[in-house]
DNA sequence: AATGAATGAGCATTCATTCAT
DNA sequence: TATGAATGAATGCTCATTCAT
């Protein structure tokens, strides 16, 4: 009775559901536990969403998307002289040095994807997102490679709480980068010919 | 029912678990479902292993690491002269071509793994199995680098529906290797130094 | 939405009530399900209609009776040389043969009625009305006799599935009648004295 | 934790559920209502009964079917020189003068079949187990014409509240019953021919 | 050693109704 | 007048775990 009228009601649902996420994982999302954390009545979550699969939908999409963010601040695309694996090394470790909530937050979606068809988009999106503004500066298919080696270096470094080493990501992506089309000296592209785009949709 | 005095009692719960996460995932995973699954009395689960986690590392731990087994299978890792991106690249596609469930259920494992502390040494193990094996023949760094580009590329084809491209996944992993220590013409190793091994267990 | 001024908004919530009880039952019968058949806001069955038994009162009095139409369609009552068994058990059978969701409408307003007294007057009228004309070829214990065994005949079919069977209900029908006042040779009515009107509201 | 070790828990959440649709009807019959009646913790009735269907077909297949107890007690099916009609009245009297929500509870699951299919075998053996034995005095058809008929008599009782006239449901009974095969001075059978058993499964 | 029974907590979801606008 | 928002109660059901036997 008390809290009538309440304009802001759904979007302070969805921050909380974010909350709730990066605290306790996906799984620990239920009406209740959001509807408790946004301090709402349980009536309230399943009146503004008809589906908990709606409202994670909802609270994931407006995640900034923190992994991209940071790529885009750290990395000067248009600027053709600047070392680019370099760029990319010390922004994945500006994203892994973030809150570990955070970090988990995004990948779980990624990985919770997997599972929930209805969260494929957005984790494909998140994805694009990087892989196009990439490939501003490289092929596809390298912008692609660049992208999966970058998940592949966080997932590692999430699942095993080791300490980060830009070094060695700065090491792997410049390999990648240094075969992608129109680089100097690249060495093995000749010989596979490495395709336009092998995975664009 | 009369089944007493069944000594694979055990290990048929472990079975059925594995089926039931292929088949709905870890979420899927419940005492009751396991006892159906396993045709088993309810209270024979809970007997057994004290509590869902336990069975769940219980069934996990055995799963054969289909990956590791597909890698093992197609990569001559001791011939020196053999296409290591080649081979690599096919086991791949092999891995990616077998059944989804089974590809779901070794990435969920990752996912429960970022959100379940116990789960983590377990999927440390598969991943180290198969980088140890690597590092007979390229130098720690770039196994590990390796891997992660498969991890992430097996991501990106798994969350996409996408087909996966060999040709693709041959040229990356090409460039990685091409880098390694001790590769012949690596031309871009020399001025990273790669370092010994920044992550290994 | 943007449907303000709608004079017909009353009784479009109500077709589609109909609608709904006829393929749900009066179980599937909520404002919310209302509202979505109607293309309504929710806001306008509450606003409409006090309560849903108002509702469904409004809809089952409108419903139209489609078992006593059938009957009136089929029965000549007022030429007394028909064989008025036949009639009956004809119009019995068209009722029968038609939408099965439109038979249990009928018979599920009987359930409701039991327990809902609101719903009384309206079941009574149904019967009223095929009672009231029956009476005007036979005698007023002889017409309910008739209604109270066509309802359990129509009651059966439903309840079994089985084929309904035209020349049995004819021929139970006509013993019924055989015994009417004023019919010729009634055999068994002079004892029982058949009374005025036992049952007449 | 107190009532632990319950051996006819069982059981007595079946009579509480009768009690229950005895009291409330069907609509009114939940887990929650159940396990209130029988002092039972929630979690114990949906323990014993998978679904609520199962504990209402469990409940209702062991209500006594009063009413054809009843006929039973009532009719002398083995004495050929009673008054068949006149028996089936007194029972059909009596039962209506019992316990009004034992009426209704026999009556409404008789209407809910018609949209549970799960309640319809209960339903039919209850019509079997009349028809059956008044097969042993009359040929079929005009066993099921009685029981049809004395269905409607009921529910025309039951939905009117009105008394119930014994004499009115002697005479229509005894029209049919004359008609049957065998009994002396059928009236009308000859004309119609009826059918060993027109409704038989 | 093994298990059926038990139970309290929690789940997603539906709902009739109220009410501020 | 009309309605979107709100909400507390209730629903069927699942569950991990405990425990008496």
């Amino acid at each position: 009775m008390a809290r009538r009228y309440d304009p802001e009601r759904r979007q302070r649902i969805i921050d909380a559901a974010i909350r709730v996420v990066r605290r306790e994982g996906i799984g620990g999302l239920s009406h209740r536990s959001v509807a408790a954390e946004a301090d709402v009545p349980l009536g309230s979550t399943t009146y503004h969403f008809a589906s908990l699969d709606e409202l994670l939908v909802a609270a994931l999409r407006q995640t900034n998307a923190s992994f991209s963010d940071t790529v885009f601040r750290n990395v000067r695309l248009d600027d053709p002289d600047r070392d680019l694996a370099a760029d990319l090394a010390r922004a994945l470790g500006q994203w892994l040095a973030g809150d570990r909530g955070t970090n988990e937050l995004e990948y779980e979606l990624y990985l919770a994807a997997l599972r929930k068809p209805v969260l494929r988009p957005i984790a494909q999106e998140w994805v694009a997102s990087v892989t196009e503004a990439l490939a501003r500066r490289v092929d596809p298919a390298t912008a692609h490679g660049v992208v999966a080696l970058m998940d592949g270096v966080s997932l590692q470094v999430l699942l095993t709480d080791r300490e980060y080493d830009e070094a060695y990501a700065r090491t792997m992506l410049g390999r990648l980068l240094a075969g992608a089309d129109g680089a100097a000296g690249a060495p093995d592209g000749g010989e596979t010919g490495s395709p336009a785009d092998p995975v664009a949709g």
